[in-house]
DNA sequence: ATGACATTCCAGGAATGA
């Protein structure tokens, strides 16, 4: 069972590009992030017609989360339960379902902006949510997975300068014990190899060439529990699709499991 | 360097991203 997470960075400039590679890699469940559209606008008969099966959650512009699946999709849960307000609202960010034997969540956590600023009190009081959602079935015994764009590089390691990174979001110590938090639920980072390079980074900035420099980040991540982590028999970050025209700044990362 | 680049909504420019 092939899975993976991406960013697309709006699915409906992304749709040739992501039914294109849905066939080619022969993935039987994504995870995407930002959507940016309306339910009504998912492209969910274009989907259907490749044989997947769609739960969104998306209101709009911004944010927007879905699952899209072949392997079934069952006890949909739309939303962050217990999750935080941003301006009175509480934004699409995360959708589950039951994906054949695996429970999984896609998720898109808050930015943050800028270190101080109210979407940084924002992403750590919604990852905080996270991690009291997930916690039981985090340790629970059937295999389980929250996949997503996490907005937070979990070490140095994972910027290609920690320099460039000073003083910002996506790197300060309280993100980062937000991620050892949802550690402790039995959670464990399935870190994927990269096709090239020695770094897995997930996302480029589209400007000053930072693709080709690979001057990358590793912040779309796959946390599994103990018997995810135990069917995992291999995960990688498919560059290829951060390449040429149209591309999101975000590569999907993949992950096969034997389940 | 109030940037760069891409996307949305909406009609030139703001908002967002990381």
């Amino acid at each position: 069972m092939r899975i993976a997470t991406w960013n697309v960075n709006s699915i409906t400039a992304r749709l040739p590009r992501l039914l294109a590679w849905l066939e080619s890699s022969g993935t039987d469940v994504l995870c995407v992030q930002e959507t940016k559209c309306t339910a009504e606008q998912f492209p969910a008969a274009e989907l259907r017609e490749l044989g997947y099966e769609s739960a969104v959650h998306a209101d709009g512009r911004w944010n927007g989360v879905a699952l899209i699946s072949r392997v079934g999709l069952d006890a949909v849960v739309k939303g962050l339960p217990g999750g935080p307000e941003y301006d009175g609202v509480q934004e699409p960010r995360a959708v589950s379902a039951l994906c054949g034997p695996v429970r999984l969540w896609s998720v898109y956590v808050p930015n943050g902006r800028e270190v101080g600023h109210p979407h940084y009190a924002y992403k750590l009081q919604w990852l905080d949510a996270l991690r009291t959602a997930v916690a039981e079935d985090a340790a629970g015994s059937l295999p389980f997975a929250v996949l997503g764009d996490y907005n937070i590089a979990p070490a140095d390691d994972d910027v290609w300068d920690r320099a460039v990174f000073e003083g910002s979001t996506h790197v300060t110590e309280p993100e980062r014990a937000a991620l050892a938090g949802l550690r402790e639920t039995g959670l464990v980072d399935v870190v994927p190899r990269p096709l090239k390079y020695d770094h897995p980074y997930t996302y480029w900035d589209y400007r000053q060439l930072a693709f080709p420099k690979n001057r990358g980040m590793r912040i779309d991540l796959v946390y599994g529990n103990q018997p995810f982590a135990a069917a995992v028999k291999d995960g990688y970050v498919d560059r290829e699709e951060r390449k040429g025209k149209g591309a999101s700044d975000h590569a999907p990362v993949v992950v096969d499991l034997e389940v």
